[in-house]
RNA sequence: GGUGGGUUGGCCGAGAGGCGAGGCAACGGACUGCAAAUCCGUGUACACGGGUUCAAAUCCCGUACCCACCUCCA
């Protein structure tokens, strides 16, 4: 069975096929370091998460990069604002952005390169387009260099765009642009931004463009053929559309495949930094586990739009808990086989939600014969295993750094003490059938929000 | 103006010509001293109007509404 991919490009379903036997390539636009990372965000990460999984499960040896954006105009404004140094603003956000991939049990890509320490190799790149004649430095001595649209001529062919047709920047300054769909490839130093954030280049102290650096660091990374792209659905155009033109333009063949992901909206409209309608990771954690979190978004196919609202996300939490608790009860830790529907539906284009339901079969299953006294060992080692793919395993020990400190665990062991001597009170009670009795002490608990449930082995607890 | 995507039951969310994915909630039943949990059962949903077909939520034409990209954005 092969893994089956929809392509931005070609709008199709294609099968993978790597450039190389049994080795995968991924460049994943990462973010720009100027502010903390929201849900949004997280989403593409936790996708892209799950695609390098799925690759790993289905045998290829994968090389994932994602890529830092540690210089550019917002986080020089930001920075200036604050007052203080660009440099740490972004090493700040990083350390935020860092704290909520490993909240919601996404790992590391294989390298995470940043723009500024690939700045000679973007420099490289702008003269190897500068000598093939796909760019130009300005000609108003400003030090910019831009790419030369006009020149490419299949320009727009990533989102099927004429370049007619498109609607010519709203920046309106064309600064010596000879088309004002140019874009830059090279900014020059400005008087009012600061020494630290431009570096020597033939064209005097500059920063780089935006979209030469994915392009510089995917082809450092991975050559300049490989064989997946991704990223959200607003970098299609400008940022990868001419990503690929200069790469091609520049002699490479860049990617294979484009993924892009779709958004989370609230109240109808996109998430974004611009709009202020963002949820950042820490707020929703303080409503559910990162687990939780992680699993509403696996739920959802990672090209459908997803309204957020709490109460989906309350929802998501309460079936994932039915998963959990399953696991639980049934006391097996090994993982087991993968049922073939789930991977069936993991190969058709990281069909989560069709995965999902699998894994819902299979926990209402495995109750199934827990309540008939049956083996469950088999049906919870599925479970296990679909759960390690999809990330949300609640054994997994990412889950614990955010989890129980020491000092949550003593308070556990106090409480469990407390709460014990009165479900012995309790047991007594129902051995004597004072149910009236049993039964107010079960309130008394409940009341200071402690759930009781009753099992075979005794009564035991949680917290409702 | 150009380019994409969407509209599915109380809610979330799949599917893409032919047995109503799955979840959450609700209701009934089993289990329980009563609960909880769990299991079993219960829904004639596919924006609207035409058309193609033996058969359409799925294909075609049209209409309405929503969203995104074309400017920094996951």
């Amino acid at each position: 069975m092969t893994i089956r991919l929809y392509d931005t490009a070609t709008r199709e379903v294609r099968d993978f096929v790597p450039l190389r036997e049994g080795r995968a390539g991924l460049y994943v636009c990462g973010l720009t370091v100027q502010s903390e990372p929201h849900v949004g965000h997280v989403r593409s990460a936790v996708n892209f998460d799950v695609l390098q999984r799925w690759l790993r499960h289905r045998g290829y040896e994968v090389t994932f990069i994602r890529n830092i954006t540690d210089i550019d105009d917002k986080i020089l404004a930001k920075a200036a604002d604050q007052g203080r140094p660009w440099y740490n603003l972004a090493y700040a956000m990083k350390i935020e952005l860092d704290k909520a991939y490993a909240a919601l049990n996404v790992a590391p890509p294989t390298y995470e390169p940043a723009a500024t320490g690939h700045v000679p190799e973007m420099i490289e790149l702008i003269e190897r387009l500068i000598e093939r004649g796909h760019a130009y430095p300005a000609e108003d001595g400003s030090g910019d260099v831009y790419f030369d649209v006009r020149s490419w001529p299949t320009y727009g062919e990533l989102t099927h765009q004429g370049v007619d047709d498109m609607e010519p920047a709203a920046d309106a300054d064309p600064r010596g642009k000879r088309d004002p769909r140019d874009f830059a490839l090279w900014k020059g130093r400005k008087e009012s931004e600061p020494e630290t954030a431009s570096w020597p280049s033939p064209w005097g102290r500059g920063r780089p463009g935006w979209h030469i650096e994915c392009s510089a660091m995917a082809g450092k990374y991975l050559g300049e053929a490989f064989d997946i792209h991704g990223g959200g659905v607003d970098l299609r155009f400008p940022h990868h559309e001419n990503e690929q033109a200069q790469t091609r333009a520049a002699g490479g063949a860049f990617a294979s495949y484009w993924m892009h992901n779709a958004w989370i909206t609230t109240a109808g409209e996109k998430m974004s930094k611009s709009l202020g309608n963002t949820l950042s990771i820490p707020s929703v954690l303080q409503r559910v586990t990162g687990a939780e979190l992680r699993f509403y978004m696996v739920a959802a196919h990672y090209r459908s739009h997803v309204e957020f609202s709490f109460e989906a996300l309350d929802e998501a939490a309460a079936g994932y808990q039915r998963i959990v608790s399953f696991l639980d009860r049934a006391g097996v830790t090994e993982t087991g086989e993968l049922p073939d529907a789930f991977a069936a539906a993991m190969d058709d284009d990281l069909g989560t939600p069709a995965a999902v339901a699998v894994l819902y079969d299979t926990v209402r299953e495995g109750n199934r014969l827990l309540a008939a006294g049956e083996d469950v060992s088999a049906a919870a080692g599925a479970v296990s295993a679909m759960l390690d793919v999809l990330g949300v395993h609640p054994a997994d020990r990412a889950w614990a750094g955010a989890g129980a400190s020491g000092a949550e665990e003593r308070l556990t062991a106090a409480v469990d003490a407390l709460v014990a001597g009165l479900l012995d009170e309790r047991t007594q009670a129902r051995a004597d059938q004072d149910w009236a009795r049993a039964d107010a002490i079960r309130d008394r608990i409940k009341a200071a929000g402690i759930e009781v449930t009753d099992t075979p082995d005794g009564p035991t607890w949680s917290v409702s």
